[in-house]
DNA sequence: GTCGATTACGGGACGCGTAAGTATT
DNA sequence: AATACTTACGCGTCCCGTAATCGAC
């Protein structure tokens, strides 16, 4: 399947704003012609019907709803990410930083970089800020470099090939892989799943749930009865095969952001999916998903025999202890 | 400046994550000097210096690190979308929704559109699934059509255009406009804005903060001391007037995302920012700003003598309560 | 008749691969 | 000499604007 591009996402918000293809036209300074061909390309690469043309203007199907939530979830970050290119672009002018800091393969034997920033990779999670303050206070004049990406395979690569100095990732023991070699790693802590379901939902009154128990909701009815937010995919597809090793079929699925994510959940009547420590909404009520396949761990990994491996064990200490 | 596209962001992860461009047109399929030229182009189109080129590699600039981290946050979103839509292809097939629901201009009078879906615009806020919740109760069979958007103006074209039934959004009453007629509004809350800080931060004993306490803040170094997370452009804006108007100058600027924002503040003792209710995240706390300017009411919208003309106040009360 | 969607046609622009050229180690 | 980036050339493809056609109200 081909790729979908920010222009294109452009065209769905413009359709779907003016209810037709010809405002669209008018909307973005093109013609009607070239929005129908576009449109048409647009629904063959994703293999979708994404609007029911009709003689008076143009009605999103459920699969251009689908679409038309992501594009309300990128477009802004993209606007975003070239105002902020705009803004820095005078200040930055003929800036000359960047020196070269390559390290080809991974002969990481030596001091941690002093003098150059530190390379930290990560998983999305809220032990972070911990990590990266005790960071800030051991190593007061070295520049921090995070990358953030819900990928543990992408952040061992990075690490394995000298392109990391530091990774904060998560391992679930049950489901994974053991992890292999040429990383050494420990653990910063175990970190609880979390479910959230409207307060008026017949789950909200438990102390706790377990997988079973969203087994039993899957069998009401149908729909989407189990919800993550974006950036935890992984967690989904976790979540599916821990359910799978019960015999349950689960129907997880993503939303767009957090905040889709969450009326969504409560419009529908149902359940959000988290990892620790979720936020508090009014409505929403926030249980603890108890199961040992669930079981997730945090990992801090660093390369096998590099400078950080004493300082490694240290940091995961400290941040174990602020995680609390 | 020119738009910046999919493609091009994953060609800036690729030459990051290598460390060179040739490595990059390894892992993309395609020619070295195609990676050249195309790198050149974005470089042209944005008006900044991404990476310095060296005869041993390519190592990103500060605007290049800037770029790689709004790739990192949009690229897993739209992989997922993809995902999604390639899931849903087979699903959806040949499906027959989307029937048409134009209603040309204006001509918004009648019943709340029974039968029919609630389309509903709103800002991303924690009062959302409060008031889905109370939607879903008081509409069983009506099914909702969520359309998220950070900006009031936008919601209210939709809402006088007739395209939205429905609006949540955020007024500043010191900093805005009034908002012009044909729509009626109420008041759902008045939102508190919060600032988080390490917990080693000066500023982590206070009670709360000022706008003045963030002046101080800001004349002790260079830097960047505020930051809000993505998606709320806005609020960055507001703050930036509101602290003109005490004659401050606040440096604020927007990081991918809610993890990014946090871990990076950290790192830099920079102070978050951030609306009602703030996630507890270890090594954070979070106080209330307290500052007349930066007031900020919800408010639920609908188009003037439109059929949810008497709903909506009661919707609005229903919204408060739960909202606390 | 008006508004909207689709389709055909011709021209221009853009992107790609190949390959030669330059610089650094 | 090897590696990596840049640049020139030639070609194919895709995209756009115009405009004609069809349908519905």
């Amino acid at each position: 399947m081909g790729d979908i591009e920010i222009q294109d996402l452009r065209l769905l918000r413009a359709v779907a704003d003016t209810g037709s293809l010809s405002g669209a036209a008018r909307q973005l300074g093109t013609s009607q012609g070239n929005i129908s061909r576009q449109l048409q390309r647009i629904e063959r690469v994703t293999g979708l019907t994404l609007f029911q043309r009709h003689s008076r203007g143009a009605a999103p199907t459920q699969a251009g709803r689908m679409l038309l939530r992501g594009a309300d979830t990128v477009l802004p970050l993209v606007d975003q990410l070239l105002l902020s290119a705009a803004e820095h672009a005078a200040e930055y002018d003929a800036e000359r930083d960047g020196e070269y800091d390559g390290e080809h393969g991974g002969e990481g034997a030596g001091a941690p970089r002093t003098g150059r920033s530190l390379r930290l990779g990560a998983v999305p999670t809220t032990v972070l800020p911990a990590l990266t303050s005790t960071l800030a206070t051991l190593l007061p004049q070295t520049p921090l470099d995070l990358r953030l990406d819900e990928s543990p395979e992408v952040l061992l690569g990075l690490l394995r090939g000298g392109r990391l100095d530091l990774a904060v990732l998560r391992h679930w023991p049950v489901l994974d892989a053991p992890l292999s070699g040429r990383v050494d790693t420990a653990v910063i802590a175990e970190e609880r799943l979390h479910v959230g379901v409207a307060a008026q939902h017949p789950l909200a009154r438990r102390p706790c749930v377990t997988l079973a128990d969203l087994r039993d909701l899957s069998g009401q009815g149908p729909g989407i009865p189990v919800l993550a937010e974006a950036g935890h995919g992984a967690l989904c597809r976790h979540l599916v095969v821990a359910a799978e090793r019960h015999g349950i079929r689960l129907p997880v699925s993503c939303a767009a952001d957090r905040t889709d994510a969450t009326a969504r959940a409560c419009a529908m009547s149902a359940v959000l999916l988290g990892y620790h420590g979720p936020a508090p909404v009014p409505g929403i009520v926030h249980l603890p998903l108890n199961d040992d396949a669930t079981r997730c761990l945090l990992l801090l990994a660093w390369p096998a025999g590099g400078g950080l491996a004493r300082h490694g064990a240290e940091l995961a200490a400290l941040a174990r202890e602020t995680y609390g």
